[in-house]
DNA sequence: TGTGGATGCCTTTTT
DNA sequence: GGCATCCACA
């Protein structure tokens, strides 16, 4: 291996440092997973052991990658038995070996959110509160956020000043939902991704033996995406390497995109501070994106006050302007993208694979979706519901679960009455509280014999439950003796889910045993590939412990190839296109209606400059004036982030317009015409360009009828053709003649009131003066 | 106990 | 507009 050869200055600097500590600083583009490549291939040709090596990762798909690559390098004996992978499959084996000193066992569930959320829900119920003041939504991502801090409930409800918090938001409750939801997660031997962590941390900071036991296995630790770290990881880390201080954390502070989730953008910041003498290396050449890409994206990210000081630069061609385009609508935005496609895959020959339209938000994907499927051009939307989110893959799995861990509770609801078996809701309340009750039984026991332990029940319903019982210990039974391919075809069949499934035939049905079969095949395949290397324990808990941590990211299909990629910003880090396509640049959009502080702002630029460099040759830039969002239509400008772009680099709608500190649109000739509504009482905050434009809420919301909304706003043939004429989805102005259904026609007198109270008074030929909420009145234009 | 129409809500989401 | 959830009923 020739590092000289394949390796720049500063990637190979980065790479043969390994006496200490030191963060790699590695900007878009530059080769940051070849650098951790070729670190861990140089660490074992100095001789480390494999499994003297953690790296960690964020996904599965960022982990397997990683090691096919090392596998490449170094070949299969050399890198086996390299601890790699996502933190949360890493500390969940950890977790799983030292089960017994956290008072847990090694067969414990992971629950997922939605799980946790049931949980919360329940503990709600149980406690008499009112659930719509105590959203399970809202709680369970507190309680995320309080584990992610590493506060216990013991911590938290030590702390009076929590107590007045929650208080003040009408949640006085909180602290003891959160403990009870750990007492439940206990008792039902189950962790969710925090405890994963948050255990971890724990174990290492009560037991110093444990520690020092890992500190020892892993005498060199590595971790990827450092900037997306939370406390509790950062925690970790610090633990692990605290004996020998080689570590080395690769990230790029101006991709932090995850502070929602509890990143600390601060655990990149300030890593240099945690260990003495730590290296800093910068990774600053790109080798992704054409000049004027890498060179409008830092002065998009100049605009941020809190980075580490780097400059990023391009050696490849300088290329073209970043190509702005507004348009009057969203769908008009779906068919200037979807020309632009047609475009550069016939006359550039830009593979589809090589496309990727990216958007701030997932409900912007159908409008695009219909305009690339009307234009016969193949997609695939990333995100949504994943498989093993599917509600009949649950199902399964909850039995599956319910198998190795009989106490857990969220699995046994899932499936004591699914498919139906006469176990209802007061049914189920009445045998919780007993299970509840008594901690030390075991609940399968307890529903094998309700009326002994006291169950509240009917002896019919004692039967049902009894039988329920039966059926889950003759899946035990079988568990004992079988694979897991074998179990898990049996509990399909004998649970009824196949039976239930098969039942009808319609569509959706078809595709739900569909998808029961092809998982039924994943577990095949499951077993098989581990016989193929070699390993026979393919027991269902072994599958089940790795199915638990997969996500949908990491089920790529060979169909699903040369497609255009349609996916938030968000699921586009880390990967890289030809041509991409940033859509709905607008006020409110992007940024998110929801930023609140400076932080946040960041945080949304940083996403924009995420977007933005993903772009190998070509970028296009998008924004529409109006854009039916929450079943409105809703105006708003574009985003304050065009601006922060030197304008050097945009090739902008119309040039002659934009010197004057801001875009102004073509059709803002066709506003000032048509809405004299708007400017007459929204004046201050639609047309103002300075201060204005940029203040928060400054969406018009036009109630729309909606079946003209329809009829208008169905773009002619082709996106270039200049908009159809809005007919009455603008609003309406004082002097109009107006059309109602009842009253006929009339003229508009006055308009008052926001929003949804907006009123018309108006004056109609055949009855009169009347007032009417234009929300309701489902007007037309004369 | 299961269903259906009304009601409410709504960013991003590596595990 | 779309989805999940909930209460009212059969």
């Amino acid at each position: 291996m020739n590092l000289d050869e394949l390796l720049n200055e500063s990637q190979k600097a980065a790479v043969e440092y390994n006496d200490g500590a030191s963060v790699i600083v590695a900007g878009a583009g530059s080769g940051k997973t070849r650098v951790l490549t070729y670190k861990i291939a140089y660490l074992l040709e100095q001789g480390m052991m494999a499994y003297n090596i953690l790296a960690l990762t964020f996904t599965n798909k960022a982990a397997r990658e990683m090691r096919e690559r090392i596998m490449k390098v170094v070949g299969p004996s050399a890198s086996r038995g390299l601890w790699m992978g996502t933190f949360h499959s890493i500390f969940s084996r950890i977790l799983r070996a030292e089960a017994e000193i956290i008072g847990f066992t090694p067969q414990f569930t992971i629950y997922d959110t939605a799980d946790s959320k049931a949980l919360v829900k329940s503990i709600i119920k149980e406690m008499g509160l009112d659930d719509k003041v105590y959203k399970s939504g809202a709680i369970q991502s507190k309680i995320s956020n309080a584990k992610n801090h590493l506060i216990t409930p013991h911590v938290y409800n030590s702390n009076i000043a929590n107590y007045a918090e929650d208080k003040r938001y009408n949640t006085p409750e909180f602290g003891r939902i959160y403990e009870a939801y750990c007492r439940r997660c206990r008792e039902a031997n189950a962790m969710d991704f925090d405890d994963l962590l948050v255990y971890t941390a724990f174990l290492f900071k009560q037991r110093p033996d444990v520690l020092a036991r890992y500190q020892e296995r892993f005498q060199y630790i590595l971790v990827d995406e450092y900037q997306d770290t939370n406390t509790v990881q950062h925690s970790i880390v610090m633990q692990l390497a605290a004996k020998y201080g080689r570590v080395c954390v690769v990230g790029d502070d101006a991709q932090s995109i995850y502070s929602f989730r509890g990143a600390e953008i601060d655990n990149i910041l300030g890593f240099q501070r945690c260990f003495e003498n730590c290296k800093l290396f910068k990774l600053e050449q790109n080798y992704r994106s054409t000049q004027t890409i890498v060179n409008a994206a830092n002065s998009l990210i100049a605009k941020n006050r809190n980075q580490i000081p780097k400059t990023v630069y391009s050696r490849l061609s300088v290329g073209e302007p970043i190509e702005v385009v507004n348009t009057y609508s969203d769908f008009e935005e779906g068919y200037a993208v979807a020309k632009d496609i047609q475009h550069v895959a016939n006359k550039r020959f830009v593979a589809y694979e090589d496309i990727a339209v990216l958007y701030r938000t997932n409900a912007q994907s159908r409008v695009l979706e219909e305009a690339l499927r009307k234009s016969g051009i193949p997609y695939k939307i990333y995100g949504g519901l994943s498989f093993y989110q599917r509600k009949e893959i649950k199902d399964v799995i909850a039995y599956l679960r319910l198998i190795i861990n009989p106490s857990d509770e969220e699995a046994l609801k899932r499936v004591i009455n699914y498919p139906a078996r006469g176990i209802g809701d007061t049914t189920q309340q009445k045998l919780l509280t007993v299970v509840h009750d008594n901690p030390s039984v075991p609940a399968l026991e307890i529903i094998a014999d309700p009326l002994k332990y006291g169950v509240d029940v009917k002896n019919a319903a004692a039967g049902k439950l009894q039988k329920f019982a039966e059926l889950i210990n003759s899946f035990l039974d079988e568990n004992e003796q079988q694979d897991a391919y074998h179990v898990a075809e049996r509990v399909v069949f004998a649970s009824g889910i196949m039976a239930d499934v098969s039942a009808d035939t319609s569509v959706e049905n078809l595709s739900r045993k569909e998808n029961i079969q092809e998982f039924l095949n994943a577990v095949h395949e499951f077993c098989d590939q581990k016989v193929n290397n070699g390993d026979n324990d393919i027991r269902l808990v072994n599958f089940l412990n790795e199915v638990s941590l997969i996500t949908d990211q990491d089920t790529d299909k060979p169909e699903d190839k040369n497609t255009v990629t349609l996916m938030t910003v968000h699921a586009a880090k880390g990967l890289e296109f030809t041509n991409i396509y940033i859509v709905g640049m607008e006020e409110n959009l992007f940024p998110s209606m929801m930023v609140e502080s400076e932080r946040d702002l960041e945080e949304e630029r940083r996403l924009f400059y995420v977007a933005i460099t993903r772009a190998k040759e070509r970028c296009m830039i998008t924004y529409a004036k109006s854009r039916f969002r929450n079943g409105q239509t809703q105006f708003s400008n574009p985003s304050r982030f065009l601006y922060d772009i030197d304008k050097r680099y945009l090739r902008l709608p119309n040039d002659a317009s934009f010197g004057g500190g801001g875009i102004v649109d073509p059709y803002s000739m066709f506003d000032n015409a048509q809405c004299t509504l708007h400017n007459a009482q929204f004046s201050s905050r639609t047309h103002d360009r300075g201060e204005g434009l940029f203040k928060k809420r400054e969406i018009i919301k036009t109630p729309v009828p909606k079946q003209t909304h329809k009829g208008s706003f169905k773009p002619v043939s082709s996106a270039s053709k200049a908009p159809t004429s809005p007919q009455n989805v603008m609003g309406f102005y004082v002097g109009e003649r107006v059309e109602h259904s009842t009253f006929g026609q009339g003229k508009i007198l006055e308009i008052t009131g926001d929003g949804d109270n907006r009123k018309a008074r108006i004056d109609f030929d055949d009855f009169g003066e009347k007032q009417l909420l234009l929300k309701y009145a489902r007007l037309t234009k004369a």
